[in-house]
DNA sequence: TATGTTTAAAAACAGATGTTCTGACTTTAG
DNA sequence: CTAAAGTCAGAACATCTGTTTTTAAACATA
């Protein structure tokens, strides 16, 4: 149960929500300037003072002077089969990088084949991530071959040049391509010279994922 | 399972049952000086000498200069934990796929900066597994580039044709190369057409291991 | 004996981190 | 409107804390 059931200010629930986070990805609790960071907040000094008030509405317990003496009281902790510094990664199915085809399901609403767990420490976010299995050699100029795990952020928009998992309406197919808008139209640019890009509407186009990372096994 | 069943001297035992106690106590782990106050050591050299020790037998986890980045890692009550099914390797530093120089430390004597857990499932072999991260793009046109991390199994020796981790003992250089025995000598070929094989005595080349894996993330 | 390795102690160092102070801006109560 | 309280920003401060350096004792090995 919550201690408290005061209101708290945005500021002070995305702290809250800091910690929470934190403490799933690392051993050991935050300290102020983290907390800082990863909330954008411009001084230590406001981190204070807000602890403060958590402390006071009873949200958190504090060890005065000591680093990272932090200590969320409405946790209900103890279960969590991830190892703290890591998480995992549901990798959905597969995605052509070839002739595109095979659909892969929403991580809502389908259970993930297997996972793969990673450290945070080598992941830039570490929220909405999946994994899909490459089908083809369509992205091999990028580093990319069949059979790979290739590491997606789930997204619904693209800077250009971007390589993401994009779905296409129209045909129903899914195909891991680089991203560019042209216009009304969008350019799929696979990385292989001897593949030509693909020319869709860019009402056609779902952007589901741009690739943070790529996993090889030699087996 | 426990990690190591090295042999632990009575005072690294003794910081272990410390630590352990403390985490159930607190809701951080313990800095170096309350684990030297808590097992009457009389410096905290001496604490750092010895959870070097540890970490290099894998009874804890170490986050270089985070206060209290300390993790147990033989503890399965949750906190700590590996997660079933996946274990962690260690990333031992660098290694040249370029031209090479970056001597790597033997496992047995260095501690790993980081690990990153996978899953047995992706694994061909679970056992003797250790990582290094690539400098250089001598191996790019296998798909392995600078900044890439490479998973490899300990091995003394490899197929012809197998990528390895090659230690030059006169050079005092390890390098990422394919393996290629050729009579006396060795050749050690680059997987890049704008660089040179290297060509050693086989007495001079020692099998580190062999790639089993490659792991890339876009930061 | 000579040499190298392991373990230890003491001190100093450098960076990480909690805390405090001052001033300004915003909101609220009267 | 005015004053008090609440919130925030920036800087500085104090100390907590991981790391390094130096020196040396104990131990094993050649």
């Amino acid at each position: 149960m919550v201690p408290a059931a005061r209101k708290l200010s945005d500021r002070q629930s995305k702290m809250l929500e800091f910690i929470r986070g934190f403490l799933k990805d690392h051993p050991y609790p935050p300290s102020v300037r983290e907390i800082q960071l990863g909330c954008a907040i411009s001084s230590t000094s406001v981190v204070d003072y807000n602890l403060h008030i958590l402390r006071r509405e009873g949200y958190i317990k504090r060890s005065p002077d000591i680093s990272r003496g932090i200590e969320l009281l409405d946790d209900n902790k103890g279960r969590g089969a991830t190892a703290p510094g890591s998480i995992s990664i549901p990798v959905l199915g597969a995605i052509a990088a070839g002739e595109p085809l095979m659909a892969f399901p929403d991580s809502a609403t389908s259970d993930a084949v297997e996972t793969i767990d990673l450290p945070t420490s080598l992941l830039p976010k570490t929220d909405s991530l999946f994994a899909l299995r490459v089908k083809g050699q369509s992205m091999i100029e990028d580093l990319i071959d069949d059979g790979d795990v290739v590491l997606f952020q789930r997204r619904d928009t693209a800077q250009p040049g971007e390589m993401i998992a994009a779905w296409l309406k129209e045909r129903q197919e899914a195909t891991l391509k680089r991203f560019f808008p042209e216009g009304e139209k969008v350019r799929l640019q696979p990385a292989n010279s001897s593949m030509s890009p693909i020319y869709v509407d860019a009402s056609d186009v779902e952007v589901q994922g741009v690739v943070v990372g790529v996993i090889r096994m030699y087996n």
